[in-house]
DNA sequence: GAAAAAAAATGAACTAGTTTAAGACTTTTA
DNA sequence: TAAAAGTCTTAAACTAGTTCATTTTTTTTC
């Protein structure tokens, strides 16, 4: 069958862990729905309870919370091909504590809560699915977690351009401070010193 | 069936998220192996391979990494009931770069990667336990990959009293610093501190 | 149960990162 | 395309957390 380059790529992705059968897909995507959002719109705001897991197919969009003085916290960018959303409201249906806002037009493929439950019904493979990309994120988060209290702001930054290239060149240098968790200016200051170096 | 202590807590462990027949219990449980090891002992150390993943059924553990300067950074104490081990090492099967040492007499049960990968065939249902078991793990480290960026050691320390309180008893001040991210004397000026209030 | 080893407390001098404020540069919007 | 809004830079004064050195307290070991 032909699909439209969205779920191409969402195909694409899933298809890293498991086999779908062209019944399987055809199922698969008429459980999602098509989310588009202009550059400043949020996707979600804190206090409302998770409707959807997000899958990018296009744009890039920051998801933050607000600490009690009101300074953002960027937990993560995604851009094409990354996951998001806020697992735990989604999981709880709690109210959450996340915003999430696109940096550029962004579109997206969102699942519900009722198909994500659904989904594992009618096709017990993406247990597996699942199981992996949770294993995958795990890893990079454990990972992650020992950043903030290990290195210094300076090597988180290298850490961050090395391995993400691609997003740095898309976000504001005050963004990219929100992330490593230091002011704008310190952020202008460490700048500074890497391309003098 | 008659199961050991030890075995019924796994069991228990499992039932959360997933129900096994006799059968299927029995099987799993012929997977495991159990092992022992004594206080300041090392479970598996930086360079190695990990052989297993592990279920704690008595003890407390520390797995660490050390830094250049060979200070030492605690990623998670185990205790009784929970899960540990180097996961990415585990899947990639490359060396970690973790230490895992007994901080009291301790006892494990231990999976291998080859019965890791028979039980997902043998049982599939565990796909299942594992997506589960690693979405909450992954919940729990995405909120604590932004504690070390945007809360102060103090915040950090509340936080884990709070949360872990049988934990907090059972180890050093010193291994206490070494998770929280500071250094011990800093640790010894904040509980002076706490404890004053 | 005494000696040795490790952990905890205290304090003074230091450093990484914050705060506040102001000016220059860039992007957005009408 | 001008004005407004937001981003980036620089610098001086400040604070959270480190380093180093010493003493006290607790735990381990034989």
């Amino acid at each position: 069958m032909n699909y439209k380059e969205s779920h191409k790529l969402l195909l694409r992705n899933v298809s890293r862990f498991i086999n779908l059968t062209e019944l399987e897909k055809q199922k698969y995507i008429s459980l999602l729905t098509e989310i588009k959002v202009e550059k400043k719109d949020f996707l979600m705001q804190a206090g409302e309870i998770t409707k959807y897991e997000y899958f990018i197919t296009k744009g890039c969009l920051k998801v933050y919370t607000l600490d009690e003085e009101g300074a953002p916290h960027i937990s993560m960018f995604a851009i094409e091909d990354y996951w998001t959303g806020d697992l735990s409201s989604f999981m709880t249906k709690e109210p959450s504590r996340y915003y999430i806002k696109a940096t550029e037009h962004s579109e997206l493929l969102g699942i519900s809560r009722e198909n994500y439950d659904l989904l594992f019904r009618e096709i017990p493979k993406f247990e597996r699915f699942y199981r992996i990309l949770y294993q995958k994120s795990l890893i990079s988060y454990i990972r992650r977690s020992n950043y903030g209290i290990s290195l210094t702001a300076e090597e988180r930054y290298l850490e961050f351009k090395k391995k993400y290239p691609q997003i740095v060149s898309r976000i504001t240098q005050k963004d990219l401070a929100a992330y490593i968790g230091i002011t704008p200016e310190f952020m202008s200051k460490i700048i500074t010193k890497v391309n003098r170096m």
